[in-house]
DNA sequence: GCAAGGATATCG
DNA sequence: GATATCCTTGCA
C-alpha cells in the first residue's frame, strides 16, 4: 500500500503532450475506455508508467502516477525494484545489476517510488496491467480513498515533466500536482 | 550532460 | 520495412 503524492494530467485529443494526440491506436486504446481503468505503457525502452483513465468512454484522458509514498509492503517494493533492475541489465553486465541492487537496498523507503518509472517498478507492473479496473475493491491493484485526516493537504501545481516543446502554452499548463514538500515527490529537493 | 533501451507512430 | 522519437533514470 502506498499514498499517491504526485500526478500529471493528460486530457483530450487536443493535449499535444498526450498519447491520445494522434487519435485512438492499439497502444492508447484504453485511454478512450471507461474511467478507473489502468493504462501502463513502456517509455524509453526501460520503464513502465502507471496511468489511471479518468474521463468517460470516448473521451481520452489519464492521470500519470509520478510518485507514491510506500506505506505497507516496503520490502516487497524494494525486491520488485531490484528485480526490475536485474531484468533491465540482463543483456549487460551482471555486475551493473548487482551494484544497482545494492544502491536500492540502501534507499530510504520514502525514495523507493519517487518517479513514474519507479512507481511501476515498485509495484511490479508492466504493460500487461493495462485494462485492469483500479476501482474494483478486490482488484490486485486498486485505488482507495485517503484517510479522512489526510483529506486536506497542500498541493503544488507545476508544469508537466519531460515533455518536448515545454515553452508552448498548451504544454506549460500546470498539470503536474504534488504534495508540497513531501519527501517522496520526484526530483531534487528544491523542486518538491 | 548523456547513454541505455525497446516499442511506437510515421514515413517511404 | 526503416527510423526518429519517446509522459525516464542514474551516472559521467
Amino acid at each position: 500500500m502506498a499514498r499517491i503524492v504526485e500526478l500529471e494530467a493528460y486530457i483530450g485529443r487536443d493535449d499535444r503532450a498526450s498519447h491520445a494526440r494522434f487519435g485512438e491506436t492499439a497502444r492508447n486504446r484504453v485511454m478512450f475506455g471507461s474511467p478507473g481503468l489502468a493504462y501502463v505503457y513502456l517509455v524509453y525502452g526501460m520503464y513502465d508508467c502507471l496511468n489511471v483513465v479518468t474521463e468517460p468512454e470516448g473521451s481520452p484522458a489519464a492521470l500519470l502516477v509520478r510518485a507514491v509514498q510506500p506505506l505497507e509492503g516496503v520490502a516487497l517494493m524494494r525486491s520488485d525494484r531490484i528485480a526490475q533492475a536485474a531484468s533491465r541489465h540482463r543483456a549487460r553486465a551482471a555486475e551493473r545489476a548487482a551494484t544497482e541492487a545494492e544502491r536500492i537496498r540502501r534507499l530510504p523507503a520514502d525514495r523507493l517510488a519517487s518517479g513514474p518509472g519507479l512507481v511501476a517498478a515498485a509495484f511490479g507492473l508492466d504493460t500487461g496491467w493495462t485494462g485492469i479496473d483500479l476501482c474494483d475493491p478486490v482488484a490486485p491493484l486498486r485505488l482507495e480513498p485517503a484517510p479522512t485526516d489526510e483529506a486536506r493537504v497542500a498541493i503544488l501545481a507545476t508544469p508537466r515533466i519531460g515533455i518536448p516543446g515545454a515553452g508552448q502554452p498548451w504544454i506549460a499548463l500546470p498539470w503536474r500536482l504534488s504534495l508540497v514538500g513531501h519527501p517522496s515527490v520526484s526530483g531534487p529537493i528544491a523542486t518538491r
